[in-house]
DNA sequence: ACCATGCCTTGATCCGAATCAAGAAAAAGA
DNA sequence: TCTTTTTCTTGATTCGGATCAAGGCATGGT
């Protein structure tokens, strides 16, 4: 695999002409990062978005109190950083590696140039819409106070609708990307397997659902 | 003031040029909604977007489960529904005016044509990516899981920085849009009287801020 | 292999918002 | 004006997650 086949493959991408991908492939760049290593961080000027490779990265927040909220963890195959290309110029999240990872960076400027090409530009403007529908989505879960619904919501989105999720975090990440602790999520898995609606395995995470 | 005037004040429409101020004028269209009379409904398929030039509308999103979770409260001068224009075309969210309301009406089909124009198209972008970030912030509000503080940012947000804050919504409205019950918000207001940061008249409340 | 660090679990307790309930006050309607 | 409805307040209780604490378990580093 090269970067021409990374970016095909991420639906951020999707809707992009073969040359326009071929345009953004040839200005970018492969970036490896450490786990914890620090990509970005708040308020920074950002030069460069982000395609993830390999890996999973953290984008959170930190409040002033000191604690951190999570905002989302990056899989392979998304883009983020995007929002640097428009109005203020500077990162809203920090993101951090919590696996070593592997990246694509694309340079603000360059892509600055292709959003001239009116067919980039418009795929480039749905792609952006879609994610501030997720957005939106997000702040419905957030509200919605249940932790097990969000843990549920957690696996579906990033794995999809299945009943075998291949939990590849540790339980504390998790625990932080649905906003409780880790003591909470420890008791509200052995709630699941207790109850039997779940089954927490070494490397996968089994659930049943309700027949409703 | 006519339509021109007010899509001038909007600060959605800030970088328009003139021409385009007024392109956007000619095509646009007074409506007014009574209280509680609904303007749209999640998962209807949109062919307008809105600027609220008097009255209050409410924005929320109703859960499976019956109950109904505010997601912002439009105030005059606030454009809304902008989010059908692109990717798919239904709202995400109901409204319902929460006042008698007056608005203006923005068909879809016709912003289309003017998004043709570079000009226009740019400054859109800009005002969506601003409108991202509101949205990212507010997934960092809402974690906070502070109901004063989220009271706080209410007011804030709605009125900006300053001592006394003309709130115009029932407390009602109030305790839904900061996602608490009445009983907690009038219990929230007695705590903050008690301990002498602030005190609540008939038509606006005072908060009496650390001098931190 | 060892030690150290971070991760995970389990227990006890606390705290604060939701809930249930009922009455008071204010607003809308007749 | 009087009635009805909605909003607002106050109380008692419940429940669930946070917090504090401590022990067991893995993992990585040397």
């Amino acid at each position: 695999m090269n970067t021409i086949d990374f970016i095909s493959a991420a639906p951020f991408f999707n809707g992009l002409s073969p040359e326009n991908k071929q345009a953004l492939a040839s200005l970018s760049r492969i970036k490896r990062v450490q786990k914890k290593q620090i990509l970005f961080i708040e308020q920074e000027k950002g030069h460069a978005l982000f395609l993830l490779i390999s890996g999973n990265i953290r984008l959170f927040k930190s409040l002033p109190d000191g604690k951190e909220i999570v905002i989302r963890i990056i899989e392979p195959g998304e883009v983020f950083g995007e929002v640097i290309l428009f109005e203020e110029d500077v990162y809203p999240v920090s993101a951090m590696a919590i696996k070593d990872s592997t990246l694509l960076l694309l340079p603000k400027r360059e892509i600055d140039t292709l959003l001239e090409k009116a067919s980039f530009r418009k795929d480039f403007i749905r792609m952006l819409m879609r994610k501030m529908r997720y957005l939106a989505e997000q702040i419905r879960e957030w509200s919605s106070n249940d932790p097990e619904s969000r843990f549920i919501r957690f696996l579906e989105s990033h794995y999809g609708l299945r009943s075998d999720y291949p939990v590849a975090f540790s339980k504390k990440e998790v625990a932080a990307s649905i906003g409780i602790l880790p003591e909470t999520f420890s008791r509200l898995l052995l709630r699941l397997k207790k109850s039997g609606r779940a089954e927490w395995g070494p490397t996968s995470i089994r659930i049943h659902r309700l027949p409703n």
